[in-house]
DNA sequence: ATGAAAGCGCTAACAC
DNA sequence: GTGTTAGCGCTTTCAT
């Protein structure tokens, strides 16, 4: 009810509880031995006065940010790559920041500057940061690299550097993809062509080691002329669909594992301007689940990726004090199937 | 190249500069007159030792956070609102923000916990804050007028409170939706039902009166039947279909222009599992111009809005020193035409 | 169990 | 032009 526009001070909380200012930051911290009586006394007024401590002061006394640094790559239209990724991830992320009571803040990069992770730290903007979109390219590598040198803790979401200790959380690429594909077989598809996204990702490889797999597994030969690189954008799918319909046509591909469910859709209503249906003409499953999977008619057989418990586990990884898991978390995925396969 | 785990100081850089900490500090922030040789001296040391400002002293001192919170409504599933449209605005915001030199907090409403928005500006954590998905409901009007009450700088993106002189960007809904219903009737829909949002969410408001309008133009006349009302998911969409199917099938409703998006596909899946196609049995319009539009099939003729702008704009407002423009920013809608009309 | 006081690394008024 | 110095509001030793 007192409202003011100046600042209620620590001082005036004192004084009105007729103790030093130690004391109420001792009780408002929970920190040393306090009498019980005192505590009160400290509660009481702060709470008359509405004092609320200077979070400024307070992390630059305590010399931390009390900031997660979220960084998240740049792309061009933002809804070409996977907003529902991002938000998912994101709201993860947010979940355990306030659990554990950090603040969340967002940096988006930009195309022309460079990666200084570094400096967020130097600068005590961030205690902690988590790194989306991450690639497997000279100037990342050097950024991360970096980060590790120096003692920053930083967690990766969805790509791993296997050669580099980086903490990381990932999901199980490798397995979602070998489930899609002997899905695929099951269903008596044969001539299996796989669309995959950039190499700078960890998830690519791993999907082309299930891929392989599940074609070795059932006795495939696997063929050079099945496999074909998008970049995650719809797109990039409909493009492939150009290179394949032909094929499709005269039953050299039969169906298709596309790495999400982007490229899968662009992919779709690239091969129906050829006349060639999903589930009906090609057997085709996407990956990530997302929104439009579900949206798109045939519906989309796709493979479900827990977006948001990996970005609370990124989060929990960096932020829980009791938590001191430094081994990789690699999440178990879902195959969805619905109408194409 | 110089690395150092423990933090360099001002004072080194004072010292290899030969100058005083004070004229270290004029020289990093441009203030005050600087002899030239001084500052590359200054700029040169600060170099060689890599040094950065520590930002949280730097803040603490000038009393300014620099950060901009961004405060997002809780939805309980994410993505069952629309991800499309905070993405877009979030990344509207965030240009901005880098431009102006701030940083961005992203702060998730509670279910559960109070909007105690006012206690970010005590605490300091941010200087202003742009609030996303508030409704008009008794709490949020409180929060609100408590931020105004205090002098805190604020922005509510796609909310109105007309009554109040807060400071907004908001879209034209109003000239959106009779836009869009005045195609229909172009079209040669007679029987148009509307499928509405919430009413605490202004654009529910000016969405009816665009509707009002577009009909009354057209001589023809309104009725209460043919007004829904859903929460902008999915699910109310698909919902709506149990209530609006019959009234297709006997000619009482012969289009449909739904608030959003999300709510139109929900429909058009419900109504579709009662034999009505959009576009061939009866016409429909959503709203937003969301990446779900696009790719549902019939393709969904929408409503663009400038989410993108108007984060970017309301932010502006807030952070840039020279706009001072407090009156409301509408900015325009744009009708898609595409195949449910 | 509590108070006194020394910082934290910077900014900004004031002096020269 | 540049140096000196007093804070900013808190945390945290060190006394008592």
């Amino acid at each position: 009810m007192n409202r003011r526009l100046s600042t209620i001070s620590r001082k005036e909380v004192a004084k009105l509880a007729g103790v030093s200012e130690a004391t109420v930051s001792r009780v408002l911290n929970n920190v040393g031995p306090i009498k019980e009586e005192t505590r009160l006394r400290v509660l009481e007024a702060a709470r008359e006065l509405g004092y609320v401590p200077n979070a400024l002061a307070q992390r630059f006394a305590r010399r931390k940010s009390g900031n997660v640094g979220v960084i998240l790559p740049f792309v061009p239209k933002v809804h070409l790559f996977s907003t529902y990724y991002f938000a998912e991830i994101l709201s993860g992320i947010g979940e355990a920041a306030k659990a554990c009571n950090y603040d969340l803040l967002l940096i988006f990069r930009e195309p022309d500057s460079p990666r200084d992770y570094a400096k967020l730290f130097r600068t005590q903007k961030v205690d902690a940061c988590i790194v989306l979109g991450a690639q497997n390219v000279a100037e990342e590598r050097a950024a991360l690299a970096e980060l590790q040198e120096e003692g920053y803790p930083f967690c990766l979401v969805n790509q791993r550097f296997d050669e580099e200790g980086y903490l990381t959380v990932d999901a199980d690429h490798e397995s979602g993809s070998y489930t899609a594909v002997q899905h695929l077989i099951a269903s008596g598809f044969k001539r299996i062509a796989f669309l995959n996204g950039p190499g700078a990702f960890s998830s690519s490889g791993d999907r082309l080691a299930g891929y392989e797999r599940a074609l070795a597994e059932a006795g495939i030969p696997l063929s050079e002329e099945r496999i074909f690189t998008g970049n995650y954008s719809r797109k990039s799918g409909f493009e492939a669909a150009e290179r394949m319909a032909e094929r499709i046509k005269n039953k050299a591909i039969d169906a298709v594992f596309a790495a999400n469910d982007r490229m899968a859709i662009g992919l779709m209503d690239g091969l129906r301007e050829h006349g060639l249906e999903a589930g009906k003409d090609y057997g085709l499953i996407g990956y990530d689940d997302s929104d439009s999977s579900r949206i798109v008619s045939p519906k989309l057989s796709t493979v479900s990726v827990p977006f948001y418990e990996m970005g609370r586990r990124a989060a929990m990884k960096l932020l829980a004090t009791e938590s001191e898991e430094m081994e990789n978390t690699i999440l178990p995925v879902q195959l969805l199937k619905r109408e194409t396969t």
